[in-house]
DNA sequence: TTCCAGGTAATTGTTAACAATCAAGATGAC
DNA sequence: GTCATCTTGATTGTTAACAATTACCTGGAA
């Protein structure tokens, strides 16, 4: 009982409360569907888990059913549960999710932020520049300080149905996106300009140019995906692929 | 056990897939709290529930998990659980992030939504008119009409992820905000106006317009609510109550 | 060979009992 | 009289066994 933390040995940072053996579990698959440790599609079993994270059947459903509710994983009544396997139709829907639901915490973090969230929020900018510099075709660390970015303006919204909506709800499954389709993304040095106009617009408390740069933002991240996904489809379409992905935004009916 | 069906007498229209023991509870716990029947900040004792339903604590825990994750009751762990206690502030947030998902869910619309649809969409309208007509100061009929019609326009959206926020994450919610302020709104003619210029836009494929008309209409609605809550505050301070209101969105830092 | 049916094995849903934690009330000391 | 501590009751967390549904596999017939 009093060795749990024993039992939890390398570093679990940031494992905000373990009151249970439920909400630990649901930690280390968390952990496990992020990194790709368990493949999308991969069957879950609660026996297998069960037994491999030695605890009974019971918190090991309501850590299923907690990682239900985050959509890593997708129940059926009485047949089973599997990791998430995501379709670029999906990813497209949550950055256009993300583009309404980020451009409003845009518009509220420029009238709500404190003057030290946006010192913090410079801080983090500078900290991608410097690892920028010494790595400009850098993939894993830039991206994590991007979802570092766009979560601090979430925070400075101050609007906690917002923060819970996005950080919460949403903020792992961005995560399992980019491990699964390894979006390197390639426009770093553009992306890094939008970052400082934006936290330029929250600094002078303009409200609707926040709104307007962080939802366009947003969208050329989205467009930049979708192109770079038209790409790896056939390397012969590239042409007719390119105006599919456009046409997508486009598209009339 | 077959006696199931019969244990739930009257019309539990449209309850989708009750396969399971949970699910079933989960329901009639939610139609519960959404009712009024359990007001809110009642303490949700396990052992109670479970008897009171005819099930273990198995299941029980498994509909207030789901629950939770639609916000309806918050749990402490080790503690307990007890329904969810809005506040103003809280529906304030809610209205943000509703104009934000919901003016995008215009704008997907008005690309997206098929002629069947809209046309559905116009029949909604009709039948609030009709009931309109017959009690022009009705209050709950005509805002379950306007939930319709909100919730049309998102499955209109076609994106599913903004479905399952909006009208399974949120939906409840919001019905639940209603029972609790008694929000009578008092603003029908011109919502009434709204709606049909929304569903103008869409019908025209005018997606900027169909989101800026939106954004307006749940903004509105935010401001009214806001303004009729201060009204309940205090009757002395109608004035500065109502400065409040409105400098609240335009509150600089 | 293909399709259908039945049976078997495994997995999920459910239950009841046990263990640990928390909240409240009683008891005692200062 | 007030505060701290202990005890007691109840509630939540956890476990293991039982029941029911599903999926797979085997066998046989068209």
């Amino acid at each position: 009982m009093t060795d749990d933390l024993s039992s939890t040995p390398q570093g679990d940072t940031d494992l905000p409360e373990v009151r249970t053996l439920a909400e630990r579990v649901f930690h280390q698959l968390q952990r496990a569907i992020v990194r790709g440790e368990l493949p999308p599609g991969t069957r879950i079993t609660e026996p297998e888990l069960s037994s491999r994270y030695g605890i009974s059947r019971g918190p090991l459903r309501e850590a299923m059913r907690r990682l239900e509710t985050y959509r890593l994983i997708e129940r059926v009544p009485h047949v089973g549960a599997r990791v998430v396997k995501l379709s670029m139709d999906e990813l497209l829907e949550l950055f256009d999710v993300r583009e309404a639901l980020e451009s409003m915490a845009a518009r509220l973090a420029a009238q709500h932020m404190t003057a030290e969230e946006i010192a913090g929020l410079r801080e983090v900018l500078a900290v991608h520049e410097r690892q920028g510099d010494l790595a400009s075709g850098e993939a894993y660390y830039q991206r994590e300080g991007d979802l570092d970015f766009h979560y601090r303006i979430v925070q400075g919204s101050h609007n906690r149905m917002l923060m819970t909506i996005l950080c919460d709800d949403l903020y792992y499954l961005v995560r399992l996106y980019r491990t699964q389709f390894s979006a390197s993304g390639k426009r770093p040095q553009r992306a890094f300009v939008e970052h400082h106009r934006i936290v330029d617009a929250i600094e002078a408390g303009d409200a609707e140019l926040s709104e307007l740069l962080m939802r366009r933002h947003v969208s050329a991240s989205r467009e930049n995906v979708a192109a770079s996904y038209a790409l790896t489809l056939g390397e012969e379409k590239v042409a007719s692929a390119d105006t599919t992905a456009t046409s997508v935004k486009h598209s009339g009916r």
